[in-house]
DNA sequence: CGCCGCCTTGACTCCCTTCAATGCGAGTGG
DNA sequence: CCACTCGCATTGAAGGGAGTCAAGGCGGCG
C-alpha cells in the first residue's frame, strides 16, 4: 500500500510532469540535491527560515497550517513535478510533510530565484505555476465556503481521478484526516460522504484508499450540487 | 449595468499606494488609460477574454465567482494601488465589479506582460504581488474552513482597520451580502455576529457601515478563537 | 493472537442556514 | 414637507447539516 522509494541515479531525468525544458532542468539540478522522506516526516515548519525551494520527484507532499487549538487546514497536496516551498517572505508560511514516502529535490533559494530571474523561460514557467496555484486556492475557497460536505468530497475524488488520469483503481494517497483538513470538514463527515456515494453507487471502493468511479455523470452532478442529501 | 468608459489624461500620476517606482509607472502608464465605474458596475465577466490587466486608482473593486445556483464567493477586494485581473488563461477566472464608485487604470495585457518580463524590478514587484495574493487566499481558506462565524467577522473587521490604518471611523465599503459572500456565511449570520460584537462592546458602530474598535485585545482574542459564543 | 492505527457507524448537540417579518435611511414625487 | 418606495440591514423562530462524543470494525504487523 505504500510508495516504494529507492535511490536510482537513472531517475535523474525529469519526471513525467516536469514542465520546463531539459536544459534548464539540468542547469537547476546542478546546484540541487535529492532528499528522501518517509511518510509522515516533516520537510519544514511554519515558522522556519525559507532557505530552499523544493520540487516533488516522487511521492506526495502536503502543505498545511495549524491553528492554536490544533485545527489544521491543508493548503495543498503536491505530486511529481510540482514546485513548492517558495514564498516572498523569509519564513515558510506552511508546514510541509510527506504524505507517502517521497523523494524531494532541494534547490537553494537564492540560486534558484537568481536563475529564475535570469531565464525568461524559467520565469514564465514560475509565473505560470504561481498563477495556477492561486487559481486552485480560489477554487478551493469556493468549495469550502459554498459547497455541502458531499459536494466537496465528490469534487475532491474527481480531482484525484483527473490527476491520475484514470476512472478505476484511483489511489487515495492521503488519510481521511488529511482529506478532512483539506476540505474544511471532520474525519467523520468525510467518511459519511464516502459511504453515501458508495450507497448511491456513484463510486465503488475496493479498499479504504482505492476507488473507482461507477457513475461519472452522477459524480459530476453531485459535485456540481445536485441535491444528493447525506441522509 | 454596463461599463461607462471615459478617458482622463490628467489622472496619469500615480496614486498613494502605488508601490513601484515613478519611472516604471510612467512607462507603463503611457500605453494605459483610466476608466470610471459607478458602484455596482461590472468591469469584466467570468468567461470574458482577458485582454487587459487593471489597477485600482481609487475606490474599491471585488472579484467573485458565481455558482449555478446563484451562490457567490468573493475571492478578494482590491483598493487603491492593487493590481488585478491578470491570469495565465485567455479568459478571466472571476467577475470584477465596482464596490464603490472607482477609477481603474487599464493596461493592455500583452504590452503589460512584455514590460513586466523586460524589467527585473517590475517582474519582482509582480511576483511579490502574486505571492501576497496567494498568501491571502490561503489565510482565507483557513478562515473559511476552520473558523466560527464570529471569528471570521472579527478577523475581517481587523483587516479592514489595518488596511485603513485606523481604529476609529473605520469604513466598511462593501454590503453585508458582499461580506457574507467573502466569508462563506449568510447575510443574517454576518449581522448577528456584528450585533454580538456590539453587545460585548468589542466594537461600536456609528452607522451601518462605520465602526470603531472599542476593545482591541478582545477583538483579537475573538478573531483568534476565544470562545465568544454567539448566543 | 493481540495490539495498534486508521476507518466506519451511531446518537445527540449545536451552530448556521432558511424563511419570514420588521426597521431604517435615502431618494423621489406630490 | 411628508408620504411613498426601494434597497439594505436587523431580528426572530424553526429546522437541518455538520460537529462532537463514543463505540466498534478492520487490516497490518510483531
Amino acid at each position: 500500500m505504500h510508495t516504494e522509494i529507492r535511490k536510482d541515479p537513472h531517475q535523474i531525468e525529469a519526471c513525467d510532469r516536469m514542465r520546463f525544458s531539459r536544459a534548464l532542468d539540468a542547469e537547476l539540478a546542478a546546484s540541487s540535491w535529492v532528499t528522501h522522506l518517509k511518510a509522515g516526516e516533516t520537510l519544514y515548519l511554519e515558522t522556519e527560515r525559507a532557505d530552499y525551494c523544493y520540487q516533488v520527484f516522487s511521492g506526495v507532499v502536503k502543505e498545511y497550517n495549524t491553528l492554536e487549538d490544533g485545527r489544521r487546514q491543508v493548503a495543498d497536496f503536491y505530486g511529481a513535478g510540482d514546485l513548492f516551498g517558495f514564498s516572498e517572505r523569509a519564513e515558510q508560511l506552511h508546514t510541509a510533510e510527506a504524505v507517502t514516502d517521497c523523494a524531494i529535490r532541494c534547490y537553494p533559494r537564492e540560486t534558484f530565484m537568481a536563475k529564475v530571474a535570469a531565464s525568461p523561460a524559467l520565469s514564465a514557467y514560475f509565473l505560470d505555476t504561481l498563477m495556477t496555484r492561486l487559481e486552485r486556492a480560489r477554487e478551493r475557497m469556493v468549495m469550502i465556503g459554498r459547497m455541502s460536505a458531499i459536494q466537496r468530497v465528490a469534487s475532491f475524488l474527481r480531482r484525484l481521478a483527473d490527476d491520475q488520469d484514470s476512472r478505476r483503481n484511483v489511489h487515495i494517497f492521503m488519510s481521511r484526516q488529511d482529506i478532512a483538513d483539506h476540505l474544511g470538514l471532520t474525519i467523520e463527515t468525510v467518511c459519511r460522504a464516502l459511504t453515501e456515494l458508495k450507497k448511491q453507487q456513484v463510486i465503488a471502493m475496493s479498499a479504504a484508499r482505492v476507488f473507482a468511479i461507477a457513475d461519472e455523470p452522477r459524480l459530476e452532478a453531485v459535485a456540481a450540487g445536485a441535491r444528493a442529501r447525506m441522509h
